[in-house]
DNA sequence: CATGAATGAGCCTTCATTCAT
DNA sequence: TATGAATGAAGGCTCATTCAT
């Protein structure tokens, strides 16, 4: 009966992790100690570690769901008609979830992930690979709307993307310090220089820059 | 002899934050222990817990260090003649140090503040409030240059500002990702989007937008 | 399997306490510390503290055993026939622990317990209560004894009994002061005192009190 | 000048048993730190090093202290000029002190020294000494008020001198567990003890006694 | 598969004591 | 003499992990 054994698996190993989901979100990886995870998965410790080999085989696996759910998020938006669209369609999608009352949990994991990018170079390969499919994936998209003459940047398409996700990134940790903060005017300017990005500076101050060295 | 022993007291002091800052840096909070601490300072733990009364402590003085280093660059750019050259002083200076070969530790460490935000309500505030006096100084400059005709925003400077410090932490968890990444043609974008942000979307791309809704 | 886990629970807190008590005993609280404890009970750290909560927990549940020995000890004599013979029984009982060549582990227990009352209030009001009940049931027994013109005491009941109580606890410290002397003489005179109590003062004294006021 | 030095080291000395003394007497000895006996007695740790070795030396001379306030007593007392009046100063002397309503800091530190008698040998048989000697003089007055035939007792002098003394640490306990309780009654029947000690037992009781046996 | 009692290394912190000044 | 910074062993306690049942 391998078939229901692998689903039984699946199902604890769903149990544990979004027992270990919340609590990472509410108190962080360090403060969350194997007996909270228990817990809160209604687990002993002996079931846990039947499906995971130790704590931060959790947070690995936590990191996943991360990665998971921007994936599917990006997949999403690009059902969208035109590229454009897609891009139009992340922003708000970001949107309405950043204005969200609760701070959500995704993200509480995302910055605790960074910082332990640091010590684990498992999560931090794992973060980059996850990054470059982000910018692939943006790149991809500004690439067809120009081609479809609905943007024209005259910058790296490769930079632009990256600094898409440096904003998406920044906003997160915004969020995570200043809750309660309306984001709706920093969309806006995040829009507009979405869309003003291609031309070329203003020429006064290129010309004063000049000027000066 | 107040005098000596004041001045013993702060180098005692910069000597036991100055190791926290490399291990904090190198390991994390949680993963540095005071003993960690101690032997980098090459001091005993009494002599530690002589100047900080404890482990939150040190971390909280940690991050006073990035707060001063973080005010003390925008002053420095602010000395510049122009806004707008403050402003390109301060992308310029931080590009340089994104640019070099390790990670400053400041940037590590603040990462780390950022999850550690999540669960300490000082440190959240303090963040805070350092990002809001950010804000405030870039607002301030943004509102000069665009007063002398430099720049020409249509968005909201303070939206401005936050997107500009949202790339600015984006930037930080990036390097952190991705140490070697070259960041030049990034910052070019960076700074292509500073001085195009006052236009209007372009045309096209808004009336396709209209057209869907 | 409730039953063998309530058990075990059972032998297993009996086993640290019993550890503890002979550590106590020996070395006293603050000398002992929990890995005194734990080697003495063949346990872990991580064992005791699965059934008592803190090194106080320990303490106070060691005060309980010793409370509990006292109201047996107590309990015993009333099964005795009469009210004297349960106060010659309770002397007689004393009287024989304390010919023990080694000191009673709960006595020098005791000792410390009075002097850790002294800035920990829950255990003080547990030795107060202790004493109100030891007072309560000594005066019901001299009251039976007096009913039945066995004694015939006229002073306050009460107070005889704290009397009672104190030499009681004063032999204790004696006890431990001085393990080796012979008490025997000591106990006659108690039981000469308890028997006479009765009796108005010597006139003659009393009479060449008065003169010299 | 060896005079002034020697002077000055009994000042010392003094200051810093003074300050002991009330530390002590606040939090017990375990739970004093040398840091408080400092700041107590506004001398650094250094100086406190230099006229005590330890801190069980300080522990020793504070019951020094007490062993002195014991004596000074009872010499006051055998001013007195009777036996039985040196006997009762004694008595109403205790009381008077028993009733001031903060307990005094000798008998806190009483209770302690008792405790630590357990484990420090010298401070055991010092405590013994002191015992000693307060039971030679109460056997003394009790010898000297026979032959003068204020009282008469026929049990051994010694034994009732030592119940004397239970009675007086059994008492200073019961102070410090139940500070705020009237010692009237108790003081009336420990005299009426004294004055009846020497009439034989009842014989109702001691008929009674011999029947069941 | 599941349990949860047990382990024991390691954590943060305190404090009696010393010693250069 | 006097100072008080420095030491470092030890304390109470936690927690990731294992294993007999």
């Amino acid at each position: 009966m391998p078939k229901v054994t692998e689903e039984h698996r699946q199902a604890r190993r769903e149990q544990i992790l979004e027992a270990a989901l919340n609590c990472f979100a509410r108190s962080g990886f360090h403060q969350t100690s194997m007996r909270d995870i228990c817990k809160e998965a209604g687990l002993s410790a002996g079931a846990v570690y039947l499906h995971f080999s130790s704590k931060d085989d959790i947070i690995e696996a936590s990191w996943q769901r991360v990665r998971e759910a921007r994936a599917t998020r990006l997949e999403a938006a690009k059902q969208k008609g035109s590229a454009i669209h897609a891009l139009e369609e992340l922003l708000d999608d970001y949107e309405r979830r950043l204005a969200q009352a609760d701070t959500d949990r995704v993200w509480q994991l995302g910055i605790q992930l960074f910082a332990e990018a640091l010590r684990n170079p498992r999560i931090r390969e794992s973060i980059r690979r996850n990054w470059d499919d982000g910018v692939k994936q943006v790149v991809e998209l500004i690439t067809q709307a120009a081609e479809r003459g609905e943007i024209n940047y005259n910058v790296d398409y490769d930079a632009v993307a990256r600094v898409w996700l440096a904003i998406h990134d920044g906003l997160i940790i915004m969020k995570v310090i200043e809750p309660e903060k309306d984001a709706k005017e920093i969309f806006k300017a995040w829009r507009t220089l979405m869309y003003n990005c291609g031309n070329t500076p203003s020429s006064k101050a290129r010309e004063r820059r000049q000027d000066d060295d």
